[in-house]
DNA sequence: TAGATTGTTAATCGATTAACAATC
DNA sequence: TAGATTGTTAATCGATTAACAATC
């Protein structure tokens, strides 16, 4: 696909390419240089029939029969569809464990997002600096995310104060929430909402666990 | 549908349980007693037609035209069907923030989980008790895991770390692996695994984001 | 009763998988 | 060269959405 033409990548696409390029980087590491369909799909369990549809999509150079695509190319292709060089600023309310967790996780710029400022209530963790990021008081959350113009809000406070973060974060720049507390918010239609819902993925897995220990009896 | 059908539900469907179980949990603290399929629709921002195949399926009771459905008892339906009254151990390994933050995490039980047992290298953790887990040293792992014939383990040791747990962890009782460290595990074919892929929900989240302010511009 | 919402069947949509000629 | 893997088109599969008669 001819690079610089504007296109949308579907979800379920958009979604395979962080591990993707874990893979990929992984690989380089190794010094490789080229790789198959097929091998990444050993490595990450999926289809590689699915990964050859996505490559075809989203590689700026076609791969070559035989040997595959080349390492370097498909990375580079990656982390500018994911915002790597244009990288979105954010804030993190609450930074309790989940907050502070989510702070140490190595390479959210990797991704296009960097988290710029905390906020929380605890007079103990405003003014301190984690993993980079300076904790403000959440007296100062319109203030400053209007001053800064931030797009992306991650909510980690408890689940009681999270809707009413929620009322405020709507009042302002923001145009994105990723929420970690496990309620179903409720936001103005011109904002995007993504529920990280961690119950959901453990009724996933532990259904999928006993369909795999009927199948192996 | 007949009560005690054996029956397996799709994963979308599984998925989507959770919210609808904790929407229901608000309403029925409301003294609301019946609930629409529309009204749940709005409520967690799904097309109501899949939540009306979705209730067609998993309700042992029929919605009453008009009214919609008891709500006392789609809690408790969904709640069977998650494993409310069929509770499996679990472990988790690595309690920093991110592990802290998951102990703490509430009503794991009321989706047929109970965590029993942590475990860390950090002496300072051993032999303390997280939101009611004891923490054990990690050397201890496989020993305790057979004798207590866990089948499930919560990877959230750093990513350097996580695949020689999950190598140990493949030669015990456990059945199914939910890695929350940012890597690609390999696990053998009889071991069910889940990836908390941080990067690929906020990838999803900014292209979301995207899309929707093109369009509102 | 009238109207809203159900159950259910059919239509649509999109994603995954299969097939195969082209080619390094 | 032969064989493996690509690009691409077609087939399959499953999930979502639409339609509508039945009914509280």
């Amino acid at each position: 696909m001819a690079k610089n033409d504007v296109v949308s990548y579907s979800l379920s696409t958009i979604q395979r390419l962080p591990s993707y390029l874990r893979a990929l980087n992984d690989l380089a590491s190794q010094n490789e240089e080229y790789v198959t369909t097929i091998t990444l799909g050993k490595i990450l369990n999926i289809n590689p029939m699915s990964i050859k549809k996505d490559l075809a999509i989203i590689s700026s150079k076609e791969g070559l029969p035989h040997y595959g695509f080349k390492i370097s190319i498909l990375i580079s292709d990656i982390e500018t569809i994911l915002g790597y060089d244009n990288t979105k600023d954010a804030v993190i309310i609450g930074v309790g464990h989940l907050g502070q967790a989510l702070l140490s996780y190595p390479g959210f710029t990797n991704y296009g997002v960097n988290i710029c400022l905390g906020f929380d209530i605890d007079s103990n963790l405003i003014g301190q600096t984690i993993h980079g990021v300076t904790i403000m008081p959440l007296t100062k959350l319109e203030d400053l995310i209007e001053r800064l113009h931030i797009h992306i809000a991650i909510i980690c406070v408890p689940k009681d104060a999270a809707q009413e973060i929620a009322n405020r974060l709507s009042k302002t720049t923001i145009r994105a929430i990723w929420n970690w507390a496990p309620i179903n918010l409720a936001v103005p239609d011109n904002i995007v909402l993504k529920n990280e819902d961690i119950a959901s993925s453990l009724a996933i897995l532990t259904s999928q666990m006993e369909q795999s220990m009927k199948r192996n009896k």
